[in-house]
DNA sequence: AATAACGAGATTGTATACGATCTGATATTT
DNA sequence: AAATATCAGATCGTATACAATCTCGTTATT
């Protein structure tokens, strides 16, 4: 069995964590992690009453969390219609990676100056991490890959100790693992790993520039291995009415 | 008498801007401009009897509103206790600004794929308001200003036309509005439009490298305008609590 | 007099209630 | 038979209710 279960914590424990409460961030952080994990599809109803029913609490806070999503980008919701699964279009894929092809480069270069030995062997044992679930097979080692590969550039802007960027990252990868769970090729994805070693190469010789421009390149690759020119069935819906 | 009283809707409209409802928007609208506008001084308690009586809403929507500036940082709920108007740390204004200097050139760049003469008319306007709004005197006039300096960034964040990237910059730009509020010194602040007035130039002779450093520098003067050593007197309470 | 314990009022956290809107199926009409 | 009208069930939007927690002034104690 393969049961690459990942932490529902974020790479780096943010700073609100810890926190007291967590009846509602629970139920934020476990929709979220269906989301991202796949085990949710794009387009599916989130039914405030049947969630509320799940996690034994009230429609409150689970509207709450929906909101909170949706602010993500994670969720839509349509009013007197409900809560959805986001179902992003090719349009907004584009965006999602545009964006993140500019503030990389950025990251990467402000992680420079605060990166230490220490942090480029744990960005190293990262990317066994991610090899090793690259050679095998089945539906979760895939899940762990997306995340994992999600983990190494957060790990990045982790380095950067600025929380503002911090938190526009974490909404760009759980928006990216969304996209590549709906638009990715089955064939091929085991070239990222090569890149993200590649990448942290550069960075150990200092080599920033290279860096940043190795990593606007395997962004594109993440893209470009993405099936942009249809659209999922599930969005015959939106495709239809106006 | 000094009424400059700016739409409080966006620069550009949001895609969802023109769905219905509006009362839970309208709220966090109403509260975010008084943040920014500086009606609302930072650590301000904002009860949700006194704020629902207020919009004549019940507290279920003002919850949601407040929640939602949270989410944008502009607003600071600790449980049990309530929300705040945000009182950022001088850490968190470095960071705010050290991401606008990461993610604005690389704004710059893609908004000069897109450009067209018109735009350029359109930021040439904007400078004409912003220069007229320099030569008042007034608190009135200065909320405007501060305003007029914040669309200025965010016009040329619509021109790339990736609205990720621009609810991006809304935060920002709000949030930078809230910390120049707080900590900006009142003597100096025109030394920005001539900045804007410099950057429209470069981007009008394509020249985009020197739009982006000069973009970076422009960023830099703002922040260096603060006075980030002192802690303004209303974050006692945090100070000395733990 | 200083400090600790207490309690009333205020405020938040969550659940529930109820009207409004949507959805899908059945009945009705042409 | 096809299209429309109608209606019940489900779901959402918002208000209200009640318990838990906090705040802060008052009182009791050392």
């Amino acid at each position: 069995m393969d049961n690459h279960q990942t932490k529902p914590d974020s790479v780096i424990a943010r700073p609100d964590a810890d926190r007291a409460d967590g009846s509602q961030r629970a139920i934020r952080d476990a929709i979220r992690d269906a989301i991202v994990d796949r085990r949710l599809m794009p387009g599916t109803k989130l039914t405030e009453s049947d969630v509320g029913a799940l996690f034994q609490v009230s429609r409150t806070l689970v509207r709450g969390a929906l909101q909170a999503l949706a602010h993500e980008g994670l969720v839509t919701v349509e009013r007197n219609r409900g809560a959805f699964v986001a179902n992003p279009s090719p349009e907004e894929a584009r965006q999602i990676f545009a964006t993140r092809r500019i503030i990389e480069p950025g990251i990467l270069a402000e992680a420079a100056c605060h990166i230490t030995p220490a942090h480029i062997r744990q960005l190293r044992e990262l990317l066994l991490d991610e090899g090793r679930l690259m050679n095998e097979r089945g539906q979760s080692a895939r899940r762990a890959e997306i995340k994992a590969s999600g983990d190494f550039h957060l790990h990045i802007a982790a380095m950067t100790r600025n929380t503002v960027m911090q938190r526009f990252m974490d909404e760009l990868i759980a928006r990216s693992s969304l996209v590549i769970s709906l638009y990715g090729q089955s064939t091929v994805s085991s070239c990222g790993h090569n890149e993200h070693s590649d990448i942290v190469d550069a960075i150990e010789a200092g080599q920033i520039d290279r860096a940043g421009r190795l990593m606007v390149h395997h962004i594109h690759h993440i893209e470009a291995d993405l099936d942009l020119r249809v659209r999922r069935a599930n969005e015959l819906r939106d495709a239809l009415l106006p």
